[in-house]
DNA sequence: CGTCATGTTGAGCCTCCTCAATTATGGTGG
DNA sequence: CCACCATAATTGAGGAGGCTCAACATGACG
């Protein structure tokens, strides 16, 4: 079955969620399609209202809003296992649906609303969900901390230090983060022009690699320092057993 | 039963949220304890672990974090009607505890986390709070596009705006905001000094009144205006229809 | 080998911050 | 009713970080 490629991530992430093993087999089952899609490409464009949700297997996309001047303002990066739109299925659109983009090439599996409703039916998969939903306010929060207040180097440092850890957590141990400048600047609120700066301050410290057209990250101890990272916020896996004891509790 | 006594902006809430009548009940009969606090007061511990969740009935509360050089960060503002911490029940103090404190004397809610487990068992009641959780999600997202980016008078603006709309879906038509200068700076990021010239900007164009020790709104459409806020993204009670559609779906 | 997107550099300006002092305001005890 | 105090609001002056505008470099790709 093709719903089974590049299911990994997604089972990990499920599973750190707190959801059974055959919950994961149900959801995946409920997988009629699965797209690709290029670097640049709109997985969901800014007025689409089809009712379905996506959930990214492989590669990295954004969601993101436009300015009245046409500029992008990114809120989040999702990476392979995570839901890209589940908010649009939660909030039925009462709120102008974000866009998501492909950063890089990438893989999507598209569940229908109708099936959704189904599944939801299995409390395990429905707190799974929730939590999930949780954890993406709690990395919102933890920005919103760092945006507005802190300085250049902070908002980035803590950007990229997020990404690692996200990537991490499913078994993606690269270093080399897939963003432009341009969309580190989009993400953090700053200008193209002081990131520039501000990576290059961070290379002059050796903890980015001097390399062009990159971003590598060589010293993630120091990244951390700098941001004031604290990646137990984010650590999903390490969570597992507490769902497990909860799980059973309820039932 | 003293249960039933301010629980009207809760029935309200919920029910914008597309949870039936009965379930409100139930969740009513769920709560045991009420507590009041004064205003200053803690109503949630920056290390407080007990398993209860706490619903504001009356008054205003707001979720904070400290800064290691002790400075408070406002994450979000509580009205009555809305949880103060279900994110602690549904991650489990993954995360190191968010306080919430008073802004002004305030009824509470308490129900532990056993009875919780109960309630969620009720899938129309779990989709309403995992809507609530969403629209929390949506107003973080919202000031997200703000903070860092907008100037000082926009995210001021904003943050008054926003509050008003919350109050107002609940009833409180008020134009007067129990906030002081320096609850809106720890809440927008900006310096005390700062906002108190904001706000005379907006005393000047008379969209907040020139009393001083209080802040007033005269003109909210200039308010809105100045913001770039649109309403819609919060405003519940419309939305009710749209649940009730969804949840005969389901069923 | 031209074109386009991204990355880099410089200069001037503006917003907002910090520090410091002063003025309400409200509460408390005498 | 007043002296006193803590907190909040206000005002001024100087400085720093980040923005804008504008040019130029570099690499990817056809």
């Amino acid at each position: 079955m093709f719903v089974h490629c590049g299911a990994s991530p997604l089972r990990l992430k499920l599973k750190s969620l707190g959801a059974p093993a055959d919950d994961v087999d149900i959801l995946l089952r409920a997988v009629k399609r699965r797209l690709t899609f290029s670097a640049q490409e709109n997985v969901v464009g800014e007025g689409d209202t089809a009712p379905q949700v996506r959930i990214l297997l492989a590669g990295t996309t954004c969601s993101y809003k436009r300015k009245e001047d046409g500029g992008r303002i990114i809120l989040s990066f999702h990476h392979p296992g995570e839901f890209c739109d589940l908010h649009r299925y939660v909030l039925r659109d009462s709120e102008p649906a974000l866009a998501v983009q492909a950063l890089t090439d990438c893989t999507v599996a598209v569940i229908d609303y109708r099936d959704m409703d189904g599944l939801l039916s299995r409390p395990t998969l429905a707190s799974a969900l929730w939590r999930a939903s949780m954890l993406e306010t709690a990395v919102y929060r933890e920005r919103l901390t760092r945006t507005g207040r802190g300085t250049a180097i902070v908002r980035v440092a803590y950007l990229l230090c997020e990404q690692l850890e996200r990537r991490g957590a499913f078994g993606n141990q690269a270093r080399q983060l897939p963003f432009s400048q341009i969309d580190v600047a989009d993400a953090t609120g700053l200008s193209v022009v002081h990131v520039n700066r501000t990576i290059q301050t961070l290379r002059a410290l050796n903890v980015l690699s001097p390399a062009t057209r990159a971003i590598e990250v060589l010293d993630r101890k120091q990244l951390e320092k700098i941001a004031g990272f604290d990646g137990r916020l984010l650590a999903l896996p390490t969570l597992v057993s507490k769902w497990a004891v909860q799980v059973e509790t309820n039932g």
